[in-house]
DNA sequence: AATGCGTGGAC
DNA sequence: TGTCCAAGCAT
């Protein structure tokens, strides 16, 4: 790309400047790198809109790494409860107990990498963002803004160019700039090529067809699974359990309940919900049961958002107690 | 290297 | 409605 282009993207980039909780404005001191790591762990793969009150949440419960590193698991996994990928919070507590024990971020690439939670992405991201350091980081934005570009069906070679493409100087206004093009402009569908700064260098828009670069994934069939949840109900107590810290909703807390299975289930149901995962979606038949059973407390259901659950069983706590008030009526 | 891992908004 | 997809990472 020309000096020419990258100046327009970075021109282009100030000109529509997003004020968000975790970034300055180009031109200002860089954020914290606190405040970039945390922002972008809660980013992968999240909505800015999910991830903004949940950032100024966490930032004011834990304004420091130390605080956070400081802070119960189950507290961390309360506050994450709702917004998704929970391996992502269980590193969020591993990293910044490493950081905090080491006494701060290191400031490279490769040493940010070797940190739980932290990828090829994110490396980058906080690298450049926070510290300057000159690398671009390749999220799925920059991958089509640079392969429409260059109009390049195989993506092995996205990174390459867009490191090529980097001007002098202001490493994190560029990344976010490539960024913010890829969501505001470069989007997947419908691209606003007529608005675009880096329209008359683009060879996918030359060809007419923006949108066949990247090559679409394939879709993937969704498979129906089955479950039950019990439902374990005393003085306005009802009974969670914390689930394994691997797997599904890892380290989340729950309503306990058998291993989810691949056929229907038939059982003295009082409520439903079908809710839907990346892979496969879930039929929850809840079911009333007199005794508690195994590792668990007892959550006030008056108090019950603040147990940390995750949406599954937030709606499925809803739907029974719904389906105790019909019962009861 | 392919797969598992959440949720909600846009269309 | 269903489908796509989001500032990815770990294994």
């Amino acid at each position: 790309m020309s000096a020419n282009a990258a100046s327009r993207l970075l021109q282009h980039y100030v000109d529509n400047f997003r004020r968000l909780p975790w970034r300055s404005p180009p031109g200002s001191p860089p954020p914290e790198p606190y405040r970039v790591w945390l922002s972008e762990v809660m980013l992968q793969q999240t909505t800015v809109a999910a991830v903004t009150p949940r950032f100024e949440r966490f930032l004011e419960r834990w304004p420091t790494i130390e605080a956070l590193a400081a802070a119960p698991e189950a507290d961390v996994m309360q506050e994450w409860a709702g917004l998704g990928y929970y391996a992502r919070a269980r590193n969020l507590i591993a990293c910044a107990r490493a950081v905090a024990a080491m006494g701060g971020f290191p400031a490279s690439e490769a040493e940010l990498r070797k940190l739980p939670g932290i990828g090829a992405y994110t490396s980058a991201a906080v690298a450049a963002i926070a510290f300057g350091e000159a690398e671009v980081p390749v999220d799925t934005n920059v991958e089509r803004v640079v392969a429409r570009l260059h109009a390049l069906t195989d993506k092995s070679a996205v990174p390459a160019f867009a490191k090529a493409m980097m001007p002098e100087g202001r490493p994190g206004d560029f990344a976010q700039a490539m960024m913010d093009l890829g969501a505001s402009i470069c989007r997947p569908r419908a691209p606003l090529c007529t608005q675009c700064p880096l329209a008359a260098d683009c060879r996918a828009f030359a060809l007419g067809t923006p949108e066949a670069f990247p090559t679409p994934k394939p879709k993937t069939i969704r498979p129906q699974r089955y479950g039950i949840a019990w439902w374990i109900e005393r003085d306005g107590l009802v009974w969670l359990v914390r689930r394994p810290a691997k797997g599904m909703l890892g380290g989340m807390a729950a309503l306990p309940g058998p291993d989810w299975q691949d056929e229907p289930v038939t059982a003295n149901a009082i409520a439903w919900v079908t809710h839907v995962f990346t892979h496969f979606a879930l039929d929850l038949t809840i079911v009333p049961v007199a005794e508690p059973c195994g590792e668990g407390w007892w959550q006030p259901i008056d108090r019950l958002s603040e147990a940390g659950l995750p949406t599954l069983y937030r709606r499925a706590a809803e739907a029974a107690l719904a389906g105790m008030t019909a019962l009861a009526a």
